[in-house]
DNA sequence: AAGTGGTCTAGACCACGCA
DNA sequence: GCGTGGTCTAGACCACTTC
């Protein structure tokens, strides 16, 4: 088992590979091809977060097809944070949807400001835990359930863009159930549970109001 | 003038070409180089929406790079929604970040869903104007300006994402001033002026409430 | 017909981190 | 050292659009 030589199906990286088919005659191109399944695979639970995938370049070799289009591939993956890098260590599931405790990142506001080239600013106007019926509802908790509410004003180069209130169910987050202590736990949700309302700059706000 | 032959200064392209630089000993990739004295020029007003870059082999020859490279550069800013690219005319600027009547496009639900590989769609709950004293302040409109509520949920795969409730200002978006008619200013409420709630598939809320 | 972006190839060199 | 991803090249073919 442990010693095997050349043929054995249970090498994941290898059972991985077998699995990726490519359709030559498609329009699609490959690298979307390979995107639409390994993106199946990772959302469907087949690929579990912190598995290493084949190297750029095996993979490119078991397709037939260029490093080039693996990378393209990969690299969009990456930007949809399904996928990240470690150096040596390859290439690395990141973020399945529904289990991994430390959610998936999301695009955060501070980033999209940052690419369209402003700098943006949060002013935190209210945080507390509370209970709310009626929010509550909304999760599918019961109505007693632990709820944190934040509510804030984020800005873009100093012009005020949205005003946001936002419920956290601290019940689905276990990384947050001790969360009583505050302060780690708000830049934890800012930085990796952070809701984007992205706008134009005219006065058009969103909004989620309570039932 | 218009007949000039070979070294015009005036051609906007050519002169464009000469305000790039790029730095071979910067650790700075050229593509990002690139994109970042574009980025700037597009932000700051010097290339307007509209504008027609060089084509991706024009701007290749010139820089003395590969057209790989150039298309990199312009992939991204595409992506970033800085330009956009009309097959036969070429790769065009689209969006000057402060004075576009039609607003900046926005990334939407629906094509963040498709990046990620899921089918998104939407449930309108409620859609009307009203008068609303504390949103309106928000606005620093007057109290009894018209404004659009709308509220609707978000699914990807069919799983409710969001719900929001969203409120537009109706005095500062000119193309809805007649939206009484309803209907098609829906549309384009939802298509332009598209509000991103980005979340993980946790139970986490993203809300907005009235003050 | 000509030029555009979209895709793809088969290489290359680099910096980095692990063994 | 050696394999990884990051970057880059110089070329190719395609579909499409405008001329």
């Amino acid at each position: 088992m442990t010693s095997g030589g050349t043929t054995q199906g249970n090498d994941p990286v290898t059972d991985l590979i077998n699995r990726l088919q490519l359709n030559a005659q498609s329009s699609e191109p490959y690298y979307l091809q390979l995107k639409r399944q390994l993106n199946a695979m990772i959302e469907g639970g087949d690929l579990k977060s912190g598995v290493n995938l084949p190297s750029e370049r095996t993979l490119a070799k078991a397709m037939q097809i260029s490093r080039t289009t693996v990378k393209r591939c990969y690299d969009e993956l990456r930007s949809n944070r399904l996928l990240s890098t470690h150096k040596r260590g390859g290439t690395v599931v990141q973020t399945p949807p529904s289990m991994n405790p430390t959610l998936g990142r999301l695009t955060g506001f501070t980033e999209e400001m940052r690419e369209q080239g402003k700098t943006s600013s949060t002013r935190e106007l209210q945080c507390g835990v509370v209970a709310e019926r009626t929010i509550a509802c909304i999760f599918k908790r019961p109505s007693v359930s632990p709820l944190l509410r934040l509510v804030r004003v984020r800005m873009a180069d100093g012009m005020p863009m949205t005003r946001e209130v936002a419920w956290y169910d601290l019940t689905a987050v276990p990384v947050l159930e001790d969360w009583d202590a505050r302060g780690s736990g708000y830049a934890f949700l800012q930085d990796t549970c952070g809701i984007l309302l992205v706008r134009a700059n005219q006065s058009i706000e969103a909004v989620m109001s309570t039932p």
